[in-house]
This record gives structure tokens, sequence and C-alpha cells, in this order.
DNA sequence: CTGAAAGCGCTTACAG
DNA sequence: CTGAAAGCGCTTACAG
């Protein structure tokens, strides 16, 4: 089929430059464009190319120019709504300014974690983004912080998405959201329609995600002189299964007459535990009980009721990240903090509706 | 903070050589740990590697070694619930067999699929995974061909998952799953409930996954002795909104009375916008009409009717994918097909109960 | 505008 | 078991 006949060997820039009659230098140079070349050397390297169908070693190029064009990102999983777009943001902003992504998921493994950003490290990334919460310890900061530095070092960039930063010395970026405030608001619209009582459930005590929603819980309850009972924090793990597993256990243990008016759920796959355990205790959702989510996820606008939740710019974080981790006027330890905001559908309403409808 | 002061510059095995008064080609041995070694020696390079926390420069070793450590895999997008398991399935398998997941996402368009795969091909991947379905144009074809015998040329694979081969002639590997027979039991289940008129709606005409499942119906309704109506075949696009639209027009026009007892979605999502469109329009699922879909994403469980749907092992197909691809033993043109299952929820029921509530 | 040559940081026959 | 050296395929000062 091919007339060269040599089809087993991939070419080589010196396949090319050969076949062109001009040197390397010029091929490299053509190819790269960031030098001026002839119109005619151009005519006769983009025809050798093609002829051989070059495609030029990336390797080769990133050992000799000590730049990899990938960018790399780092997160537990790809399957949850959560990541998955925010992947997506990031592989859609690299895509655009011509990098490749490189992608690794650690379970949500501290240790993976940092294995992967080790196996990471050998790629020469120009930048490595961490996406999501981590379990606050010291000893993950002592081995993020130097990793930072050293990364800074060969020119490359740690962005730190949707997780709060390593303190002033550690040369990493942050872009993140409103954590806090989003909860604010969330707790805040139960407590305008009267709730007093809202049940946070769900999320990890220590993991920042989850710290910062409870302080936003906790700071509406003091703004609206509300009491932040402490016996109304139901944390523990992240997922639907918790949420239905422990509102499930506390009905039962009230004979199945809530002690709380309102559900703040940790996010909307809780919500989604939450409304079936709920559901199948008999209590209708909001007539009985209000429940407001978290991240508004393609699903919580299908959910019956429609869920009322807050609105992580998911995609946009992951856009972010990736745009200030190679722009080279980023200032060395920035931070951008995207909004948030509430989404109103059909999952909250008054708390008073309730208690006639018990007195019955 | 280090003693070596000289931080500014990443160590490379020449420094850890120096440190360890060894010859970087023992260095390499030691690391690599594919060649017999002095215990000696180990320790001492494994002491001056922890001393400079080196990390060996991955281009380095893959323009030496002619071998990158890589897998790449190209999908549609990664948000969508099938790719996003099928990229989760293939990315641990990547990671088990310690290699890095390069990941592009093409928005579906064969363009962009070409144009990635051309960006991969500079990076030596040892196996490029293509993933789902695709519009079957000879062109799309005859620039793939090609691409697939470059590919073996330098030792790498390609992987077609979720997608037909190449034909005999491309050195091609195929893990997908029998979507046909899959298609073929749902409608099949239809039938066995009294249904004779099953909607087909969405898909695109051309587009492999879609052409597959409209032969599974129509074979289906072949056996049971129905008419494959042409009429009933509602194609297009896809996604909900996709369905929601189609159904509703087509109830519109018939009055609001369906002229299908049944409907088979071509995946989940269209028939959540089938669902819609048939509340809306005051039919309930299942009793008036029946629906069932195709994926069993995570979303069907969760749905009001529990969508009876059929299951498609996701990550699974992207697991085998890239074990295939990484298996030296495996043929060269090999094949396989994973199973389908129909699950069996509550969105179908016998196609009698409605006749009597209509003469009401 | 172009070429010759050094060098990027590894691996791997080849000798010993 | 170990070392010296060639070589992987590019890029980029350095000359011209």
């Amino acid at each position: 089929m091919t007339s060269t006949g040599r089809r087993d060997q991939k070419p080589t820039i010196r396949d090319v430059a050969h076949r062109a009659q001009v040197s390397v230098a010029t091929v490299s140079r053509v190819l790269a464009g960031n030098y001026p070349t002839s119109a005619a050397s151009q005519a006769r390297v983009r025809k050798a190319v093609a002829d051989l169908d070059y495609v030029a070693n990336a390797h080769a190029r990133a050992l000799s120019s000590r730049r990899s064009n990938t960018v790399a990102i780092v997160l537990a999983n790809v399957t949850t709504p959560f990541y998955a777009a925010v992947a997506q943001g990031a592989q859609d902003e690299a895509a655009r300014q011509g990098r490749l992504c490189l992608i690794g998921t650690t379970g949500g493994d501290a240790a993976r974690e940092l294995a992967t950003i080790e196996l990471l490290r050998e790629q020469g990334a120009e930048t490595v983004v961490l996406v999501g919460g981590f379990h606050r310890t010291p000893e993950h900061y002592e081995r993020l912080a130097p990793y930072a530095t050293s990364l800074a070092a060969v020119g490359s960039r740690l962005v730190l998405c949707a997780r709060p930063g390593l303190g002033p010395d550690a040369p990493a970026h942050v872009v993140t959201y409103d954590n806090e405030h989003g909860a604010f608001a969330a707790v805040s619209h139960l407590l305008s329609y009267g709730h007093r009582r809202v049940l946070l459930v769900g999320g990890r005590e220590g993991w920042t995600t989850s710290d910062d929603r409870v302080a936003g819980w906790r700071r509406a309850l003091g703004a609206h002189g509300a009491q932040a009972d402490p016996g109304l924090l139901v944390l523990g793990e992240f997922g639907d299964a918790f949420g239905y597993r422990r509102v499930s256990e506390r009905l039962a243990q009230t004979g199945g007459e809530p002690d709380f008016t309102a559900v703040f759920a940790y996010d909307d796959h809780v919500a989604l535990g939450v409304l079936r355990a709920l559901r199948e205790a008999g209590l209708r959702v909001p007539h009985d009980v209000s429940v407001v989510g978290y991240d508004d996820v393609p699903l919580a606008a299908h959910l019956a009721p429609a869920l009322t939740t807050v609105s992580v710019p998911m995609e946009e974080l992951g856009r972010t990240a990736v745009r200030v981790g190679l722009d080279p006027g980023a200032s060395p330890t920035g931070s951008v903090v995207l909004g948030t905001h509430l989404v109103l559908r059909d999952s909250v309403e008054h708390a008073a509706t309730r208690r006639p409808a018990a007195r019955e």
C-alpha cells in the first residue's frame, strides 16, 4: 500500500530532513514555527511529513526542550458527578491550550494520592491539579509542601482545586469556591422558612469540605438566633447509603416522629438517601420535612421532589484550575474563589405546615 | 533546609550515582530491578535517592527504552455516566499495572477524535483505547485502519472498546458487549408482557451502538410475530431532551392517547425524558405505558418508578480494554464480548391493564 | 534563513 | 555484579 516500503520503523526527524533535503534543525523549526524559515523549506518539510506520516516523538521533545506539554489532574474518582465535571472542565481547557491531560485517581486515599503524585513527578507535567477535599492532617501537609516547592523549582505549578491552600510558604495556587458560604445560604434559606431544628447529615469530620459546610451551618444558625445543637450533627461518611441509614435509624429511635423539621445534606448524594429514608418512614418532602442538598449534580433536578440545592461551578473549577496553572502571569501563590448559589426547587416548604398535621 | 543546597535543579541519575559512589548504569539497574545488583549497591543507591528526593525522568526513560508506560483512552466525554464508568475502569486497570493514563475527550466528533489520536501518537502510548460508538462512515474507517497499523508497527495496540472492529486486516483489538442481544432481551421482555406496539425512542441512524439496538428491537419483534412498524422508530438524537420532546409531540398528535403501549428507550437518559413526557401527559408508568432503558446507570434505580433496564458492564469494559491492550499474549486481532443482562425493576407491566382502563 | 553539534537524562548491549 | 559508551529523537544556542 505504501510506496516507501520501510513502514516497520516509525519515521524520525532525520527521515523527514533527508526526504525534504534540509537539516534536522530546519525540520524542527518549521514544525515548531517559532523561528523564521523560508517558504521553500516549509513546503518541502510539510510534504515530507505528510509523505512519511511523521509525528514527532513527544518524549524526545520533552527531554530536550524541558517542557512536557501535559497537564496532570489527580482526583478521587471520575465516576462521581462532581469529580467527573471538574475533570471534564480541566480536560477541555487543557485541550484548548494544546495540552494533553494525564489523569490519576486515588479513591480519596491520602497514601494513593501521594503515590500518584510521585508517579506524576516523573512526567514533569507543566501543572498538577489536585482536586477535592482531603483529610486535614499534618503529615499530608508535610508531604505536599515540599512537592509544591520541587515542582516550582522546575517551573511547574501545583494547583489545589476545591481544597484549601498549603499556607503562605508553599508555592501552590488555589482555585476553590465559597463552600462555607454555600452552606450558610442553604441553611439560612431553611431558617427563613421557619425551620429551627436543621439536621446536618453526611460528611466526615476533619475532611476539609465537610468542616467548611458544618461551619456554614453553624454560622447560619447563630445568625438567626437558633441553637447549633450538636445532637443535630450526623457526621461520619459520604454517599447516599449513609444518608439513608442514619436518617432511618434516627427516625426509628424517635418512633417515626422526626426531632427535626429540615435536613441539610452534605451533598446531593446524601440527600438522595435521606429522601428515601424519609419516604419509607411515611414522611412527605417537603410537606413534613424539608431537604436541601449541595453541588447541584444533574440528578438533583430529576428527583421527586426536585431538590433545592447549592450550585457549585464544577466544570468552571476544573477549567480555571488549568488556566491558572498554565498562566505564566499568575501570581506565585494566588487564589481564586468561585461563587456558589442556591437553586430553589421543590424540596423546601414552611416548617409550620407539619405541626397542625401532627396534632390531628 | 536541605544540606545539599543545590535544590534549584532537579537531581538526575548522575547526581544519584555520584552520591552513591556507583555508575549511572548501576543506579539504573537498581531502580529498574531487572538485573542483578549487589546488596551494598542497592542500599547505597536507595539512600542517595531518598537523600536527593530523586525521581527518574519519564521522558528520558521512554526515549531510551522505547516504552512509555502510559495508556491512552479517548472518549466523547467524561461526564456521562457510561463514559465515566468506562474511564474509571480503564484508569483502575492502568494504575494496577503501574501505568499512567492519558485521557482525551472528543465530544463525539469524528474530526476531534482523529486530532486527539494524532496528539496521542506523539506520546507513544503502549495502548490506545477508543471508547464508544461512532458514526459508521468510510472516511473514518480509512483513517483508523492505518493508525492501527502504525501503532502495531511500534509495538503499541489499538483497542476498540464498545465499538465494532475495523475489519480483518487492521490490527485492532475489540472489547465490546452484546449490544444487539441486550436490546433483544429488553424488547422480548416487553413482548412477553403482551406489548405489541413498542416504540423505540432515541439514537442516531448510522451510529453503531444505535443501529445494533434497532436490530435487536427488530429481531425481537420478528421472533414474537409482531410487526416491526417503521412508524414506531423514533430516531434522531441522544439525551433526555430528545426523548422528552419527541414523545410529547407524538402524544399531542394523537390527542393524548398513545399509539403504543411500551417504550424501549435508546438508553437511560432518553428514558428519563420519556418518563417526564409521559407523566406530563397524565400517563402513568407502568400502568398505562411500560418503559425500559439501557445501560443501567446509577440514576436508573433512583427514578420513580425505578427503571427496568439493560445492565452493561461499563467499568469492566474499561478494565478489560486496558488488560487486553497490555497483554503481550493477546491475539493480534482478537475480540472479547462481555455479557449484558436485563435488570427488572418497576417500569414494566402487562399491556392488558390499560385497555380496560381506557374503556371505562 | 540555515547547518553542525552539543546536550537533554535515561537504558542497554558489550566487555570485563 | 559493574562500568564505559553509544544511542534514543528531539531542541537550541552558536556560527555563518
